[in-house]
DNA sequence: GGTAAAATACACAGAATAGTGTATTGTCCC
DNA sequence: GGGACAATACACTATTCTGTGTATTTTACC
């Protein structure tokens, strides 16, 4: 791993040009910062992570063609020592914990400032682990978890059923979803209902309502 | 109104420090930038810009404790002469409309880039109206409209409605509705039925879907 | 006082969903 | 090859929604 001495080089993924513009200019003014790189999205990292020489990747969570968390995977997958500062909109447990989990060192908040950005940065590049004292401290995040669904005690959806929830949020009865994908009716039906009981809601509607809270969609 | 020449005053709004942060640097290099203040809710913002002297108001429009809509409503109010730039993550048509009739001079998206950013402050000082070309091309905007809601044919939910689709959202049965707010059940039923038809939706959980993507929950 | 809109209420038929339970196949991993 | 899980499929009943109407009573505004 690179001193935190020489010049980091740095990749900004966010699909917000407009916030990957500012914190190009946070970080500009930081002596220790070598070349900026940005992508716009998911894929986009990847792709600039593994084919230019960088240190750290500052990502935001919520970005099209290939989110975040996939991005991170596939980074960490081929550059382990590429360092990793997970950034998103809210603080969700699950999410959290999935995106350490997928190989993430830091994670912070948008709502936290410059300081704090540089804060990660700096203890990310040494090697340590950084979590906004917002985020760990209201949220029970474990840092060793194997397992990320355990921390909840709740039983991940499969693809097929979130694939299933999409077809129910636009307004899709099991019959049309059915044709669709090619299945019987009473298979989505098994999918829908199963879902019900895993997330423990009483309809579809409430289903949908759990499934943008949960970037689902 | 102040000349372009002297020093603009800006305030930047947006709940995410990060954001505000990014937008003050990028604002910081050029010269005719004069004084910086941020706010990071609508209220704040509201106070800052009625209280000191603020030439432009860089405005995001989702944000906690007041949104963005109201806060330009109360500052155009006060001040109208102070310019106003909404930032927003999407560009939903209705809501371009609602910022622009609340009297919003810009509108840009979070997409495009710094430069952009300047383009439009520049525009809105000079008196002229600025909206990014993705969105103005994209949708059908009404810079005159005097009746919003016209612009898209539909028609307004009721308070009663919107209240109904909290409890649909809620995974309710229009049973426990009609309980909770003492009505028949048909009465519940009519409501429901209503608002579909008004929405030109299939059912509860496209309904849902809606409400969330147009922030009524 | 008239008009428009909102909120309330009902009928009736057909479609869709929810609850509970069972069962078969395929796949991945140890 | 056995275990766990995902995906598929079905039965049966009860409840809830959806579609298409109609109609009364407030409330708000001119």
């Amino acid at each position: 791993m690179k001193s935190y001495q020489v010049p980091v080089n740095i990749l900004i993924a966010d699909d917000h040009r407009l916030i990957t513009d500012g914190i190009s200019k946070i970080l500009e003014e930081e002596k220790i910062i070598g070349k900026i790189h940005t992508a716009n999205d998911g894929s986009e990292a990847v792709n600039i992570a593994l084919a230019e020489d960088i240190d750290c990747v500052i990502m935001d969570i919520n970005m099209p063609v290939m989110n975040g968390l996939e991005a991170v995977k596939r980074i960490k997958q081929e550059k382990p020592y590429v360092k990793i500062i997970a950034v998103s909109m809210h603080s969700d447990a699950s999410v959290v914990n999935k995106m350490l989990k997928a190989g993430a060192d830091g994670y912070i908040n948008k709502d936290t400032g410059k300081t704090e950005l540089l804060t990660a940065l700096g203890k990310v590049m040494r090697g340590e682990k950084y979590i906004s004292p917002e985020i760990s401290n209201n949220l029970f995040v474990h840092l060793n978890d194997r397992n990320v669904q355990s921390t909840e005690g709740e039983k991940p959806l499969t693809p097929r059923e979130i694939e299933i929830i999409r077809y129910i949020a636009d307004g899709h009865t099991n019959q049309e979803i059915a044709q669709k994908l090619f299945l019987s009716v009473v298979t989505v039906d098994t999918h829908r209902k199963n879902i019900l009981a895993k997330l423990q809601l009483k309809n579809s509607a409430a289903l949908v309502k759990y499934a943008a809270e949960h970037k689902l969609l």
